[in-house]
DNA sequence: CGTATCTTGACTAATAAGGTCAGGAAACTT
DNA sequence: AAGTTTCCTGACCTTATTAGTCAAGATACG
């Protein structure tokens, strides 16, 4: 199935949740994050040194070390992640173009491109409408809402679903 | 780059545009299909072939065959080519849950979940709100404009651009 | 010093996407 | 009826992308 995004970006985002989860209470280790949501932790070293480069998280090496969040997780989007971690946006230069070269997308477009870039729009709106904080806000209720009525889903282990 | 959908489903839509231009005037051929919008000839008929399964085309054999569209251009939306093509949905059971079968998404959700759900319905929309028809309206609009203030774009081959 | 952590780039493996081929079946033309 | 032109079908191949691993080094703490 087509995912919306690779699992690259996906792992990269729950890093940054798992991040905020424990943010103020100094660095969180590679291999904490990795356990709790399920990453491989040699593939998660690649991610989060990428993501280090963004300025949303930094590190600290050592015994103590670890990485944490830069600012607060009201003030991080997914649209942040998101951007970072695919290049530049998809919306530029007729964002399915088969062959950019030829393409005068950018001037006059093709039968075809404000469609594209209305979804690219779409996308990019959710992401940036999302902060980290929300997501929180999310695990919090849902968490909450197991608290009441626990079933077998209760039980299952933290972090297998993104 | 990041593909908003992979080029089979793009070729697929672009078919569909082409016998759109030719609505009302008998079968167009799979070779002029592949030439007037650059798509690879054998890789066509396979897609043709799936898609005459959606019952949006049909297909007459022999020397005056081709494939022509079953109904009219604003009755064909982005969205069935795209559903079609790309299985049932992107929407369900969590969209991007890395371990389907742990994750209690369906009944509860998860942190992620709400998101993703509306990242694909904010997709869906947009396919489903542009018809085949609007597509024509906007290559017509294109062309008129073109040929008001021709430049060198305007002597680009057709169909290099989606 | 020793251990635990991040850092980095190069490497490999798996999967999906993109594309091709050959042989057959229908339908038209003459 | 013969011949040609088209669609039909499934199996096949190739390439690109994604996913993941490894090893050697650098930093920091105790």
């Amino acid at each position: 199935m087509a995912q919306i995004t690779p699992k690259k970006n996906q792992y990269a985002l729950r890093a940054v949740f798992e991040l905020a989860k424990h943010q103020g209470r100094g660095p969180t280790k590679i291999s904490h994050i990795a356990d709790a949501q399920a990453i491989p932790a040699r593939f998660l070293e690649v991610i989060l040194n990428k993501l280090k480069h963004s300025g949303l998280i930094a590190s600290k090496r050592g015994f103590t070390g670890g990485y944490f969040l830069t600012r607060s997780p009201d003030e991080i989007t997914v649209g942040d992640i998101m951007n970072f971690m695919q290049g530049p946006t998809r919306t530029v230069d007729c964002a399915a173009c088969l062959s950019k070269v030829n393409c005068p997308s950018s001037r006059r477009g093709c039968a075809f491109s404000s469609m594209w870039n209305r979804v690219s729009r779409a996308i990019l709106k959710v992401y940036d409408e999302t902060t980290i904080q929300d997501l929180l806000d999310n695990d919090r209720r849902l968490q909450d809402k197991r608290r009441q009525s626990p079933t077998r889903a209760s039980q299952t282990k933290q972090g297998q679903c993104l």
